[in-house]
DNA sequence: ATACTAAATGTAAGTACTTACATAAAACAC
DNA sequence: GTGTTTTATGTAAGTACTTACATTTAGTAT
């Protein structure tokens, strides 16, 4: 193509405006054949007008169900229909909601008279079609079946999400990373809880109150900053505890949480773990889901934990 | 697809509908995606954007060329992008009329930025048509090849103009279009000139004036309707003059002349003419190339008409 | 130098829709 | 039957442009 045409040199990245370009240029060129004639017709009224022609009476839903426009769009058309008297509504009689429409006998003739210019559009259009070789209408019909089974919203953002994972790195504590321990903590507990004294003190001294006894710390670091945390308690003859779990909310939904979780245990095992457990808050229902996802089960009776806020416990079926 | 896909169902004659059905999909799932990154950016602004990132510095209208859009389009976005300090402009030395625009180092972060999610956008719109088997781009640049060597609308245009064409009969006379043979002419005489004596005679009176001294009067007939008409007098000794001749207003432009003229002449040439000719006046623009085109030649010196109108005379060279 | 045309930009209003919100009737839950 | 949710429709305002027209400056002809 052209070297000054920057849209086409875009190539995938722009395929939407080429497509609406093309849709442009198809569409304006229609309107001005339809303004030719001096029929006194809007070329947006014609699918309408063209659906309630094969069809008794439809309603305003039904007309944009079928046409893919909202439902305004149809109320708009069918007001403009109306005043130009191609259309005729009445009330549904079961349903006093329903304004049922139908085309009129001038509508009727509309459609006859324009029955030679559909047909011409369509021979054209067939025409070019078949002078360029491709067939269109076959790819824009497979282009939509797959976006049926997936979105581009979707396939963009599973793809961001991927890519971003990969780019996060999991690693054991070092001390520079202490404030992102304490703040990222401190910001889900704050938001749903309180802060306690335990928290303060671990949060202050991760190396005295979870290292030195054996635990761990991990962090999850994505482009040299800390976006998640996880600790895990070692309190002898084998138990572990993981605690003070956090991810900044706008990486929250990114399964980094699963990442670090599933780092806290694979250093649980390598420590020869008996038992893996947790205290949580129902409250916190994604953390609630994630625990669950990755096996842990609900102890159904519990008592004795150092937090006020625990009102759930929960223990990772080590095999 | 889907039996309550109406749009589909159409297929050639809603080519432009499907069209931008798709591309709003797309472009909307964008739009989505950059609302999602809480960017401070509107996704209409990317391509100009993006645009200026690769070149040094553009004036309104080489980017409405570029990108294929009107400049006012691209005023509205510059003025947008200006406000937000993703653009700086200045005033061309050389031409005061010319606003040249760059990007700003703003501009610079908010593209790379962005980079990820257009690699992820591009991405993923390459597997979508992939998995679809097709290869859009492809089809859409082949499509927009052909439009380039005929537009749509003259391809429709065409189509109907030859169709009308195919419908339209010639007929020698008949007394039941003796109405429409007086008001055709009188239709253009009157527009142009004013009718003469000789006008009524004949136009009241074909019969008399034109037919029972050997010539012929015919008619082109679209759907019953005369929509066009043409004299020949015989004026003895093998000279015919073609005169009378008119088309219909609506159907002009669409070779209705032609036709006629041509069966005038083949009419003489049945009859042994020796001299075709015709009077009329260079005001008729229309006609005079209608005549020119089909082998009459200006005469340069005439006198004697019986039209005050008359300021040019041709005759057609029969071989 | 003057007059005209053309080019570059700007502005207003329209177009073909959409989203967001409002309202009334119907359907359902209990 | 009463309250709540859902469905059908309507309305207002926004969106991403366009067309039509206006203004200013440049270029060209004389």
């Amino acid at each position: 193509m052209n070297q000054a045409d920057f849209i086409n040199q875009l190539q995938e990245l722009a395929l939407g405006t080429r497509l609406k370009r093309l849709s442009d240029t198809l569409m304006g060129d229609v309107a001005k054949i339809y303004k030719d004639e001096h029929l006194d017709f809007e070329p947006r009224w014609f699918t309408m007008l063209y659906l309630l022609n094969k069809e008794k009476s439809l309603s305003i839903i039904e007309i944009a169900d079928r046409l893919k426009l909202t439902h305004p769009a149809v109320v708009q058309f069918a007001n403009q229909l109306k005043s130009k008297k191609f259309v005729l509504e009445k009330k549904d009689k079961k349903d006093a909601r329903k304004r049922m429409l139908a085309i009129s006998n001038k509508g009727k003739l509309v459609v006859e008279k324009l029955q030679p210019i559909l047909i011409q559009i369509e021979n054209s259009t067939r025409e070019l079609l078949q002078e360029s070789g491709v067939d269109l209408l076959y790819s824009i019909e497979k282009v939509e079946k797959s976006l049926l089974t997936q979105s581009m919203y979707n396939r963009v953002k599973s793809g961001l999400k991927k890519h971003l994972l990969s780019e996060v790195k999991i690693t054991p504590f070092q001390s520079k990373y202490r404030t992102d321990f304490k703040l990222l903590n401190e910001g889900w507990i704050q938001k749903f809880f309180t802060l306690e004294k335990s928290d303060n003190q671990i949060l202050s001294n991760p190396e005295k109150y979870i290292l030195e006894s054996g635990g761990a710390v991990f962090f999850a670091v994505h482009q040299k900053k800390v976006i998640g945390t996880i600790g895990i308690s070692n309190h002898g003859k084998g138990v572990f505890e993981v605690n003070k779990m956090a991810v900044a909310e706008e990486f929250q939904g990114l399964s980094i949480g699963a990442k670090l979780l599933t780092e806290a245990i694979s250093f649980a095992k390598k420590k020869r773990a008996k038992q893996v457990y947790l205290e949580s808050n129902t409250k916190l229902r994604a953390a609630i889901h994630l625990y669950d996802k990755l096996g842990f089960k609900q102890v159904e009776n519990f008592n004795s934990s150092s937090y006020k806020r625990t009102n759930i416990k929960m223990t990772y079926a080590l095999n």
